[in-house]
Order: C-alpha cells, then structure tokens, then sequence
DNA sequence: TGTACATCAGTGAACGCGCGTTCACTGATGTAC
DNA sequence: TGTACATCAGTGAACGCGCGTTCACTGATGTAC
C-alpha cells in the first residue's frame, strides 16, 4: 500500500506477517468447521504459538473475528469486481448475482459466519451497509442500468432495488448452504433464469 | 391429537406437560439471546428443575434442539397456512411470502436457529424438503397457479419457481435480521413490491 | 567495535468459567394382593 | 381398606472438558554511547 510513504522497519514487517498468518490461520478454521470451531488456542496451534502469544497481535477473540471478516468481505468485493465491466449494466446485474453466488459457494463456512457474526450481536462490522465494497459496486451498476434505461424503480430508488437483487441472491446463496445442502440439483442455471426474469421485469416498459 | 385412541393416564398427561416446558423454556432462551443462550443448566433454571431432571424428558441436548425446531417449522407452517385461500393463486403466492418474513420478523432468533442448525451439521431436520410443511403449502400453491394460468415456469418445474419464491423471502427476511437489522426502513412494501413484480414477470404472456 | 541497557516477542502455567452428562440417592406415586 | 413392593420423577454433587484471558518470566532483538 504506502510502503513508501512509510517505510517498514524489519520488526513491523514481521509483525504484519504474523498477523496475517493468525488472520489466515482464523479463517481456514472456519472454513473447516465454522465459527464453533474457531478458539485462539486452535488458531495459535495452527501457527505454531502459544495461545498467550497472539495478544501481541490482537487484544481479543472478537478482534480477530472482526479483522478476519473484514478481510472475507474483501474477498466477497473481489469476486464481485471481477464481473466483467463492458457488459450491458443489466446483464451485469446478473453477472453480480451469481458472482456473489458462487463466493458462497466457495467459501461456504466464510460466508455463513459473515453472516451470523452480525446477527446476535457480536462482532459488528462498524460501518453500515452502503459502505460494504460489494454492495457498493451493486448500487453503482444499478445506478448506471437505471441511466441508461434499462430498468426502472419507479416508485423506488435506486438503494431499493439494490436491496431487492442483493436479498433475491443472497436468499439463494444461504439456501443452498443450508436447508437445501444434501439437494442433488445444479442451481446455477435456475439461479440464472430466476435473477434475469426479475431483472427484465424492471424494464421501463411495463 | 390421538386422546380417544389412546386414552392417557395422569402420568403421561404431566409428563407430555412437562416435556412442553422444557420445549417453551428452550424456545423462549433462543429468542431472547440466539442459540448460545441455549444450555441445559438454563432450561432447567427456567422452569424449576435441576438439569439433571431433563434427561427424564430427553435423550441430550440436541433431542432438545431438534425437537424445539421441529415446534418452529410448525410455528412457520401456521403462518403460512393463515393466508386467505380464497385470494387468486398468484396472489397468494405474495401473501404467502409476506407471511414468511412476518414470522422471520417476529421469531427472529427462533429464525435464525432454524437455519443454522442445519448450516454447520448440527441437528439435521430428519424429513428431506419436500416434506417441511411451509414449502409444501407453497409448492400446492405454485401448483395451482400454473394449474389456472396465472403463472409459467416455462424450460422449469413447480419445485423450481417455488425455490426462487423462497430463495427470494427467504434473502429478504434474512437479510433484515443480520447485515441490515439497523436500517431504520419499512421494508414491508418493498418486499411486496419485488416480490409482484418478480411473480408478475412468470406470467404466461412473456 | 564493544558494552549496558531497554524494549520486544513469546512462553508455560494457572485463573475461573460454563458447559453436557453421569450417578448414587431419595421421596413420591402407582400397583398387586 | 391396608400393606408391601416396584417403578418413577427428580436431586445434588461431581466428572472432565475446552474456553478466553492474565501474569510473571525469559531470551532475543534493537539502541545508545
């Protein structure tokens, strides 16, 4: 980043570098076995500390749930940002969904824990919704699909619909992780099918 | 259910009463502070027991847990079985979603749990989805709808379209628990909205 | 370049906690005669 | 109706476990002169 502007001294680039493998570390656990299974003394013997070691690192547990699903988020943005940009700002709409799909997939246990880390109260991610990069890259195509014509809200706004493909996905997403985990059906080509009629059906036309 | 085939005795009815309790007590633990307020030693605080008593009513913790889930499902299924039947299929099909999130909305923990007990293969629900009570109300209705015309799955099948119905609520309802439960927006009409339009564009005309 | 000292990175042992479950027990309830 | 006995419902104390965190410590790394 701005290595330049700050120059690291061997001890801080140490320190980086074991934090990361304490993040990377805290992450494969939970991709192995979901939060439940994430407890500093797996993460330190994973790495090879002692469990008092990493809070030269971290002050706490929570700390680093939150800086690891800081860093899922990231990942999440990544695969967002990947969606190929000279496509038409609607079919792209759909290019985000199934990208947003397809990271659940891969990272099923991230994703879930992403989740759920918000959802009793612990760990809150500090910034609200609209800053996310991935939902910000959403709203930003469905800002341009609505100028250039290709949808429209109408009673609503843009934020609104953006909701309305994010929860369409996301339900999408969690269902297959979940309740319908031992299903035997390729969803991604109904998925496909389901995001662009609901897209079309945003057409100005109607 | 069955009292008149077999009729039971005092101590069954106390011992049924009793296994309620626990059951209540479990459920009302979830709501308050999400699954990880569940614990033995709690239920058994709750309704005046030592926790070694509730091994009389159950096998283990996770008989609890699936049993208190399958008391959810059940929960759910009333919602969705409280839709006007008298509305035009298509129709119903938004009720019955609203009603999703409605019961989303006021279980909300209760909620949560039902879907990740069976996220991380913990408690599996033993019955495969078809027979999950809610979705079968909403698969007869997708049925119906297409029996009279209203809707069209074209290249797919009734258990496709009510997926995405549900994935669609299912997304909404989730999505308002977790990343956006600090939004202070009425998200009930938006939900109502996505969910015509999406529906509206099955219509058999397109 | 060598020495004295300060800071840093990391450890091992222990803390107190809440957990699910077991087990020997006891008093209450029900049953048989 | 009364008595002897079996079963049932429920308890209290303990088990072993894994957890997050703290703390006094030690050796290694860096700094100042």
């Amino acid at each position: 980043m701005n290595q330049a502007a700050t120059p690291l001294t061997p001890r801080e680039r140490r320190h980086q570098r074991t934090r990361q493998a304490i993040l990377d570390a805290a992450l494969e656990l939970i991709n192995q076995g979901g939060m439940k299974e994430l407890s500093m003394r797996k993460i330190a013997e994973r790495i090879d500390y002692s469990p008092a070691g990493l809070y030269e690192y971290f002050g706490s547990k929570e700390e680093i749930i939150a800086a690891a699903c800081a860093q899922a988020e990231q990942r999440l943005e990544a695969y967002m940002k990947a969606v190929d940009p000279s496509l038409p700002p609607a079919q792209r709409l759909v290019e985000l969904g199934m990208a947003y799909i397809r990271f659940a997939q891969n990272y099923s246990e991230q994703f879930i824990a992403l989740q759920f880390s918000q959802a009793s109260g612990q760990t809150e991610l500090p910034a609200p919704v609209e800053t996310h990069g991935s939902f910000k890259v959403l709203l930003e195509t469905v800002q341009e699909a609505m100028n250039a014509g290709e949808i429209s809200a109408e009673p609503y706004d843009v934020f609104t619909v953006a909701y309305t493909c994010w929860a369409f996905v996301h339900g999408m997403a969690l269902l297959r992780l979940t309740t319908l985990k031992d299903v035997e059906v390729d969803f991604e080509p109904v998925n496909r099918w389901a995001l662009e009629k609901y897209i079309e059906g945003l057409r100005t036309t109607s």
